[in-house]
RNA sequence: GGGAGCUUAGCUCAGCUGGUUCAGAGCAUCUGCCUUACAAGCAGAGGGUCACUGGUUCGAACCCAGUAGCUCCCA
């Protein structure tokens, strides 16, 4: 058959993938093995695979692949986050487009919008990992909004609730304009902003300015966010301001509606800041909200919930707050209190999901008592701290610890509709209980409002974040909640590995810890291996409005999935940000190519029945050698998870070792046979490598372990074994083969062809670890003639091959001088390289510090040193 | 404002508890080759004051202090 010139991944792994699957290798169910677990950071149901999933999820299947080639029971389970705002705010978009308003339509109506949208896109971020390779028992999916999931979530809450960690409170909270939700503390994110200072006069009232016996004057305030004026209830300063000091508990006037208000005092207030006067807005401001508190102040919330003046605010009723601000600074400026404007930098709250400018506001949600939690449950933070859960790369524990340490209330509430229902009950008065349904509700209302003849109570009209039921995950999966005893959850639980980006180490990561040991008393996973954020080459963040990001599709139709999985991989330790390039796709593209015509040369080998030559056996031992050096790092580094470096050291192992070197050892001249057992030697290590590469690169590799026993290997590559670390192997004097390398730079450097033939004399007192090479060295320098201690040749190259000479008599275009200068220049080397070492060793301090084994091997450096220079000067 | 981390070749990064003249890898670059497996390739080569300044040490890319620049997290 002939075989393509270049390797074409579409002949290959949608055949694979479907084979796999076929087989139900992908398929886990518990047995007596030892289990090996991932679950999937769900992604967003309705989501499109982007380059971050591929990142994460070619990691995933690199360790669940090497873990089930390891005999262990792997299983990696895929499936899909609900994620609450994001597909509520697809669907509102939808239906927007269809002229419809959710509210016009209800609930329920809107409900089945949403599962009908599900149904219909739900499926294609993992139909898309299909393409990936992602090995995924596809009989385990799952989704955070199905029946089991949603029951885990509300059991949990309501056992939360009776236990004392949830609450009902009024808080101050951060409020979507856009979403027209709150959000959690980790939903908001803080964007540095140029924005203007307005300083802002308000005038003294007729009583102050009879106290003061003046006729005009006023406190000057700076502010950013004149547009909530209207809420302003007092006038705050430090307590020691010589500025302000007599003004303290008398009254000004807040502009525009014109409100008597007190001038009050705190030593919260910054005296460096702007004028030194605050403005208490309490229903808009966290830290006024608590000067509020404090001093019993009224907060007046001048918002509405989509951002726009309410009617409370008296004036500009139905403005848009950021048209507000700026009408009222002309309308300041028109009433001369406004004195002048300065440019400032601040940070200001967006919404993570709709990127609106995020409002304070005061209101009455659901929240966990996070404070109360990590006082029972200090094993969330312990465990992280000393391994028990191993972080990769350790420089999150940091992070980790300080979340942990200042950690906040969880808001738990959105006023969306998809999602998980508060499990929470009312009257008309506000009385609520907590209950699993409606009708558990009402028995439990009757025994504790026993006076109250309340017939129907209604639902919490609000859902729960989406992170309430992703902190279950791994539970949930297997049914945790349900069932305790159940035998997935007893087998696979707790998990291995997880696999996920630095971004949501708070969202996600520290609340399944949180959730694993609180309802479990087991940790949820052993590693967590963090990645890196994809970024352009310039590096920016990949994003659709910069257009920067490639589609993960396009890219693996160009380049084959193996190709883009090793593009990707090769350039990304943990922890690190990865520079997307397509470049690196390409050297993945090459790289198979690369593997794909090593097979097409051994393929096209005619076979001869007779010995392995001693050239040839010596060939085999020398690339088994090499093999086992490689596997024992690519153990070593799987036990880190430095995860770049092991696809580096096969890389290397195939490219230079097997390739260039070891195929080119033994590949026969042009039109000869091999012999028989030369080419299943030849196929033994082909093979051998193909399951190290394996777990990094299937398609191809699967593809050319059944090629190589011609379609009837004995089993698929992703069951066989994985090369097992320090497994014993004759060491090989390769010393011999810097000759070849000497010998190839001779030519070069003389502009000869390579066809050119060379003989060579070398000075040795072992020529056994060059005898054997012979054939060898022959083939690949091509060199006819060899000798050993004979004289130096009249006119020749050389070179020093460790301390053994090298001479390659050459006649023609020799420059005496210049050979005589590159052994000059190797002598001075020499030379300074002795008196560095004799430095130290003729230093009584060196001597009497370092260790023996360093003085022992400096003196061993020295005896090497002179005798190679003795040899350069009898030259 | 608080905290963490980074700075090594043109680019991206290794360099473990100081000890081969220790300065490495891949990519990129340069030179020569279409040598019947692969030009998506082959054979070679050249690139670095390890951010800066001091200190500790027989010895520092590595340890300590300070300076500068960058990144991330939190408020």
């Amino acid at each position: 058959m002939e075989l393509d010139k270049h390797y074409n991944p579409q002949n290959v792994e949608d055949k694979w993938y479907k084979h796999w699957m076929e087989k139900g290798y992908f398929q886990s169910v518990p047995d007596d093995r030892e289990p090996f677990t991932i679950v999937i950071p769900p992604p967003n149901v309705t989501g499109v695979l982007h380059m971050g999933h591929m990142l994460n999820n070619t990691i995933q299947d690199v360790l669940i692949r090497k873990a089930r080639m390891e005999g262990k029971n792997a299983c990696w389970v895929p499936g899909t986050d609900h994620a609450s705002i994001a597909t509520e705010a697809k669907v509102v978009k939808m239906l927007a487009e269809q002229g419809v308003k959710k509210t016009d339509i209800g609930r329920e109506a809107f409900l089945n919008h949403a599962w009908e949208w599900k149904e219909k896109y739900g499926g294609i971020i993992l139909e898309q990992l299909k393409k990936l390779g992602a090995s995924v028992d596809w009989n385990r999916t799952r989704f955070t909004m199905e029946e089991d999931l949603s029951n885990a979530v509300t059991d949990v809450f309501i056992q939360m609730f009776k236990d004392g960690l949830i609450y009902r409170g009024t808080r101050m909270v951060n409020w979507d304009p856009v979403g027209k939700t709150t959000l959690s503390d980790e939903e908001v994110i803080f964007k540095e902003n140029n924005s203007q200072l307005f300083f802002v006069t308000y005038p003294f009232s007729e009583s102050t300015m009879k106290a003061l016996g003046v006729n005009e004057g006023g406190l000057t305030v700076a502010t950013t966010r004149p547009e909530t004026i209207m809420g302003d209830v007092a006038i705050c300063v430090h307590p020691d301001d010589e500025r302000y000091k007599h003004l303290v508990g008398k009254t000004i006037i807040v502009p525009v509606v014109n409100r008597e208000v007190p001038v009050i005092a705190d030593d919260y207030i910054d005296m460096e800041f702007g004028t030194g006067c605050l403005k208490v807005t309490p229903a808009h401001d966290e830290n006024d909200y608590r000067i509020g508190e404090k001093y019993k102040l009224e907060a007046i919330d001048v918002l509405t919930e989509d951002g726009k003046i309410h009617e409370r605010a008296g004036v500009y009723v139905g403005l848009d707050r950021f048209a507000c601000r700026k009408q009222i600074v002309k309308d300041l400026e028109q009433l001369g209190l406004l004195q002048k404007t300065e440019q400032i930098k601040n940070t200001v709250g967006h919404s993570e999901r709709t990127d609106a400018v995020i409002e304070k506001r005061i209101s009455t949600q659901w929240f966990v008592n996070m404070q109360e939690f990590m006082k029972r449950y200090p094993k969330v933070l312990d465990a992280v701290m000393t391994d028990e859960i191993k972080f990769h790369p350790p420089k999150f524990k940091n992070v980790y610890k300080h979340w942990m340490e200042n950690i906040k209330d969880w808001n738990i509430s959105r006023q969306l509709w998809w999602g998980h229902r508060i499990p929470a009950w009312y009257d008309e008065s506000g009385n609520f209980v907590v209950a699993k349904d409606a009708d558990e509700a009402l028995t439990i209302y009757k025994q504790q409002y026993p006076d109250k003849s309340v017939q129907t109570l209604s639902q919490d009209e609000d859902v729960l974040d989406t992170w309430f039921s992703s902190w279950l995950w791994p539970i949930s999966v297997f049914d945790g909640f349900k069932d305790k005893n159940n035998a997935d959850y007893k087998y696979y639980y707790p998990t291995n590995d997880l696999v996920t980006g630095p971004d949501i180490i708070f969202f996600w990561v520290a609340r399944m810890i949180m959730a694993g040991y609180a309802f479990n008393g087991e940790k949820p996973f052993s590693n967590v291996y963090f990645t890196g954020i994809i970024r352009d080459k310039l590096r920016r963040k990949m994003s659709k409005s910069l257009g920067n990001s490639p589609d993960p599709l396009d890219l693996i139709a160009k380049f084959g999935a193996d190709g883009v999985r090793m593009g990707i991989l090769l350039s990304s330790p943990a922890g690190n940000d990865i520079l997307y390039d397509e470049s690196q796709v390409e050297q993945g593209r090459n790289f198979c190519n690369k593997i794909w015509n090593a097979y097409r040369l051994i393929a096209g080998w005619q076979v001869i029945e007779s010995p392995i030559s001693e050239g040839d056996k010596l060939a085999g031992k020398w690339f088994n050698m090499k093999f086992r050096q490689a596997v024992d790092d690519v153990h070593a580094a799987f036990a880190d998870y430095r995860l770049n470096e092991a696809l580096m050291t096969i890389y290397k192992l195939i490219w230079d070792d097997f390739c260039s070197s070891y195929l080119e050892m033994v590949k026969p001249p042009f039109g000869e046979p091999v012999s028989r057992e030369t080419l299943d030697e030849v196929k033994h290590h082909f093979d051998q490598v193909l399951k190290l590469l394996h777990p990094f690169m299937p398609f191809i590799s699967e593809e050319l372990h059944t090629a190589l026993y011609e379609g009837n290997p004995e089993k698929a590559l992703i069951v066989t074994e994985f090369p097992k670390a320090n497994v014993p192997y004759e060491t090989i004097n390769e010393q011999a083969l810097s000759i070849i390398t000497e010998i190839r730079n001779m030519r070069n450097s003389k502009g000869l062809s390579p066809k050119h033939e060379f003989d060579m004399v070398l000075r040795t007192a072992d020529s056994s670890i060059y005898v054997q090479w012979e054939s060898i060295i022959r083939k690949l320098a091509n060199v006819v003639n060899i000798s050993y201690n004979a004289d130096k040749p009249e006119k020749c190259l050389n070179a020093l091959i460790g301390k053994d000479e090298l001479f390659v008599p050459y006649a023609e275009q020799i420059d005496e001088a210049e050979e005589q200068k590159k052994i000059e220049e190797e002598l001075i080397y020499l030379k300074g390289f002795l008196k560095s070492v004799d430095a130290k060793l003729t230093n009584e301090k060196f001597m009497a510090n370092a260790k023996p084994d360093v003085i022992e091997k400096e003196k061993q450096k020295k005896a090497d040193a002179e005798e190679k220079i003795r040899k350069l000067m009898m030259n």
